[in-house]
Formats: C-alpha cells, structure tokens, sequence
DNA sequence: ACTGGCACTCTGTCCGTGGGAGTGCCAGCA
DNA sequence: TGCTGGCACTCCCACGGACAGAGTGCCAGT
C-alpha cells in the first residue's frame, strides 16, 4: 500500500519529466495526477525516495529530477512498452517494403527510426560472422588481377581486388572457382577459413602460388571487421530537445563518431524478442551519462544477425521509443527473411 | 596606394576575427598588424568598408565583423592556399595507404579530412554515371533466382537480386554472361542502357522472357541514383567552436542530414583543379547561411568522378582548409588511380 | 497515517549602475 | 590631401541588490 503509492509518485514524476523536462514539485503532481493525497504526504514519499536514490534535486528547494536509478526501475516495474499506433505499422511497413537492396533496407531503417522516434536511430550492417556463404565469384579483371567477391545470405556483397604472381587460365579459374564454393557455399563465414587450406596443394603446379594468394584475399575478406559497420540519422534530433549548452551535445556527437562504441552499446542486444535499454552511466561511457540506449537484435529468423536501437536522452518518453524500436526491428526481419 | 591599405585592413579584419571569434576593433588591428597609421586612420577605412559591405558591426560601438562579401573578396583576392607541412603530407599518405578497398578509402579519407581541418568533412562516392564498366557478373543463387552484380572501373560493386520466370540452364546463363561483357566492358555506364536492348531476342526462344528481367535489372542497377552517397565525419567539430546556441548548430545538423543537399554543394565541384568556396548565404540554403564549404573534385586522372569537402562557420581559415582539402583530394587521386 | 500550516532556502529575474571598448567627428598638422 | 590626436557619445556587459515564486522540511493536530 505504502510502497505501492510511492512507486506510483515515482512513476507519475518520471512521466512529468519527460513532458515538461523541468523539475517536478509536490504539488504540481497532485494536480496533474489523481493521487488522493496531499502535497505533504507526497512530499514525505519523495523524501523516502530521494533517500533510497530514485530521484534528486538539483538545488535545495527546487522540484525532484529522477536519477538513472529511478529511470531503471520505471523502466522494469512501472511501464509497459507501448505498441505503435496502426497507422504508425502501417507508414514503417510500406516504407520498409519499397528498399531495392540490402544498402536500401538499412539506410531506409535507419531515417525511418529517426524519424518514428525523434532521436537519433543507429542501424548496425547484418554481421558476416553469423551469416553464410551464398556464393564466393572470381573476376578476371586483367591478366594478372582478379577481383574475389563474397556473396552472403544476407545480401551482403564484399569484394576485394588481388593482384597474383603468375598468369591463371581460364578454365583453371573456372576449377578453382567450383572447388572454392563446394567447399564453403552454405557455410557460416568462420567455418570456412580451416577449409581452404587444401586447396593451393590441388591446384596445379604453375597455379599454385596464385591459389595461395587468392585463399590469402578470400581469408582475409571473410575475417575482416569491417563488416562491423553502423549508420546513423537522427543527429539533428540532439539539438531538437536541447534547450542547454553545446557542452552537452558535443561530447556525444563526439561518441557517435566512434562507432567501435557504439558497437559495443548494441552489440550485446543479440537476441530479437528482448528489447535492451541502458541508462545513463550504463553505458560506461563519459560522453554518454545523460543518454540513454534502446536496443534490440532483429535478423531474419530466431536468431540476431545484427542490432539497432536509437539514443537520446536519459529523459526520454521510454515506453513510446521502446514499442517503435521494437516495431521497426520486427519489420526488418521480415523483410530480411523475405528477399 | 588607398585601396591597398583598405584591403590590407579588410585581410587583417579576417584574419583578426577567425582567429579571436571576437568583433575587432580598429585599436587592437594597430596593435597586431603593422599598418604604420593611427587608429584613427583604421577607422575611416573601416567606415569605407562598411560603406561597400565588406564589414559589419554587430552593434552600434562593438568593433567589425566580416560580412560573406567581406569573406569573398578576402578568399578571391587577399590570401593564398596554403600548403600543409610535409608532416602532415606524410602522415595523410600513410594514413590512406593503408585503405584496403573502395569503402575503406572512403571512410578513411573522410575521417582523415575531419581531424586535420577539424571540421564536418564530406565524401561522395566516386559516380557512376562517369565511371565504366568493368565487368558484369551474373550468379545463380537458386533455381529461379539469381544476382547481378556491377562491377566498375572506380572498384565499386553493385548488385541486384531478381527473380527470373524460368529455370535458366547453366551454360545459358554463361552465354548471356559473356554476351553482357562482351556488350558492356569498358564502356561507361550511360553508354550501355541502349546496346542492352537486343540481347533477349539473341536468346533462345524458352529463356527470352528471363534475359528480359535480367536486363531489366541490369538497367536498373544502372540507372539507380543511389550512387549518389555521400559520407560524413567530424560532426562534433560543429559544437567544438560554437560557443553560442544549439539554435545555430541544429539547423546545420539538419542540413547535414538531408544528402540531396549536400550533394547538390559538392556536385559542381568538378574540376580537380579547381577548388571551390562557398560563402555563407552563397549555398542558398536557409541553415547554412553561416557555413562555408570549401570542395574540389578528385578522381584517378584528370577528369572528376566525384567531389569532397569540408563545411564550418563562415569564420573559418581559409587559406588551411583549402589547403587541407586539396591535398587530401590530390592523395585520393592518387590511391584512386593505383588500385 | 495523513494533513494543514509555517518558516526557510534557493533560484531566476529584473533593474540600475559603472566600467570599458569602440566609434564618429573635428580641428590641427605635414 | 591625407593622416593624427583628442574628445564626446553610444552601447554592451558584468556586477550586485532586491524581490517574487516555487518548493521543501518539519511539526503539531486529527
């Protein structure tokens, strides 16, 4: 009964926050909520809350400010996400449906999840890692360079231009070609590496040292992090709810740039049901500690092959970003698992 | 003898105001310049200037302020590119050497283009449409599914997936490949849309209407504007000398965002010769109306295949940043043409 | 356990003042 | 004619005091 009404004070102040982003006093709760108390009783609740490190005041005798805490727990006990209107699903899906190529579907992703959220959306390239070998081409580009090229199930193309030692024939092209995707077309990318070692000795000799090299390129594209890749939109949402200095915008911009971290941040939303939200110094990020995360895995099947989610500040309308965070990762497996 | 002094006056203003940010005054220009005259003397040319519209004053007894006019003429007559310093030529071609395809030259060369003149830098991917065609690769994935791929002279790939209304035989499926190259290689890209029209007729009569959709995608691919892609960077650099209000930064976050309008700023930058500045209102775009971009094309030779650039505050360092912007698009050049 | 009342604290704002920087103008000088 | 020193004027801005308002904590009463 007692803790039941200060949940619902904490609550009712995190919501006022996030509405008039200024801090909320006693009495001002009771008139916009329907608590059937008074001002003073409130107040004794906040006291107890401010105690136990929900909610803080910026200066004495100004209103209550909810801390990271009190944003963690309204987020896990006192809201529910909240589905998207069905106009919303409607506008994300024929927007969603009119991308050509896998490019199209995460640039296309990425603005909409700006746009949806008003925030700025961050879209992590469906990762090689847990994808398979659809198809590996070898392209004769001029005597001595080829170009190998990686085709995934995902859609995703990588390519890589290599220069051999010897002059390679047609035909032995043709053979090294079907031996290469014998052996990893269907693959997930990190079982194929151990297969390749054969296939310089099968070659014949005068190819051998070419072989070698074009396994060499091939290795190396199907190691190569780059497919650690992310996209944003949204950055001009930062300065939309800003009403204070560049000092607070700056040192995020400055973290956006630095997409190692922001891999990081959505790299461990790997599973596609559970949405993952970090609040302020969750992020363990210095330019990060008045924002706050929603991420969540989408891929094709059960399984994540990649995450996006949206940042924006700690005070941010939580329940309405998670339901269109979640909405739009939906709708992207779809498609993925459609093409 | 007169004019001189004033455009001696006029240079030093600018170069007073980029770098204090702080309207000058005609006693601290005396002081910092060697003009050999009185304040006094500063002054009736300063009114001259503002008379012409070169200066402002932002209030009634504040010191002046370049105007865009003031801007123009100091960067077409008052000062000279200026050269980077063998280190950071150094450090710039050590920096790009180490790009391993086209993608990475890019995200290198525009983060590079960030940090050494510490400004939003802008890229766009090499062009199509002035581009050749390398090669044409066309993989079965499935039965009735296969991709187009695009492969061009400047190492960048496009690919297509398109689903095909008959099973198309392997060796047909060859024939129409070599028939593509042997049609497409080496030509630019605008050059092939016409001579694809008669390769479905060539076909045998059961695979007519599947080399039509693989035409047809091959077309697309072709046409597709999505070659337009620009890249950015450094976006922080926006806050790092903004003293002011997120009002002045969120209008450019904003432009910055909207792509078409970045690219239309690079896209007539054609020559690599020839570097280009815009001045504040100059970009005819309402939030960049205190924003110079200063751009130059690059490409493997003479001609451009795309542009690149850097945007800040009209108050920004002329002569470096071309500088800047110039040696990086000649190195690019360079890499472009090597690989 | 809740409420009303009360004194207290702190912020943000308004206003008036003064210092400082910079200007424009003018008379004098080479 | 062009430059200079001097001077009065304007305007910004920083400082400081006063004040209203909002919100709190505490306490006594129901």
């Amino acid at each position: 009964m007692l803790e039941d009404r200060r949940l619902e004070v904490l609550r009712a102040i995190v919501e006022d926050y996030v509405s008039t982003h200024e801090p909320v006093g006693s009495k001002a709760l009771v008139e916009r909520h329907s608590l059937g108390v008074s001002p003073a009783t409130i107040r004794n609740d906040m006291a107890a809350l401010e105690e136990e490190g929900y909610i803080a005041q910026p200066h004495t005798s100004a209103g209550r400010v909810p801390t990271d805490k009190g944003y963690r727990l309204f987020v896990d006990r006192l809201s529910s996400v909240k589905p998207l209107s069905s106009a919303e699903r409607r506008a994300i899906q024929t927007f969603l449906d009119g991308a050509v190529d896998l490019d199209d579907v995460v640039s296309r992703t990425v603005r909409l999840l700006a746009q949806v959220t008003r925030q700025v959306a961050v879209v992590q390239y469906p990762s090689l890692v847990r994808s398979t070998v659809r198809h590996v081409e070898l392209v004769p580009l001029a005597p001595q360079r080829l170009l190998v090229v990686l085709i995934t199930d995902t859609g995703r193309v990588e390519q890589r231009s290599v220069e051999v030692p010897e002059v390679i024939s047609e035909h032995a092209l043709a053979d090294l070609r079907a031996k290469v995707n014998a052996v990893a077309a269907g693959r997930r990318l990190s079982e194929v590496p151990p297969l390749l070692g054969d296939l310089p000795e099968g070659a014949a000799p005068e190819d051998r040292r070419s072989v070698s090299v074009i396994c060499a390129a091939l290795l190396e594209t199907l190691a190569e992090q780059r497919e650690e890749r992310v996209v944003l939109a949204g950055t001009a949402n930062l300065a939309r709810f800003t009403p204070d200095f560049p000092q607070t915008i700056r040192p995020v911009l400055e973290a956006l740039e630095e997409h190692v971290v922001l891999l990081r941040l959505l790299g461990e939303a790997n599973d596609p049901a559970t949405l993952r939200v970090r609040i302020g110094h969750e992020n363990d990020h210095e330019g990060l500690a008045s924002t706050s995360i929603v991420s969540v895995g989408y891929g094709a099947g059960d399984e994540a092959v990649a995450a996006l989610g949206v940042l924006g500040p700690t005070r941010m309308d939580y329940p309405g970003t998670m339901g269109a965070v979640r909405a739009v990762a939906r709708y992207v497996g779809q498609i993925l698992a459609g093409s």
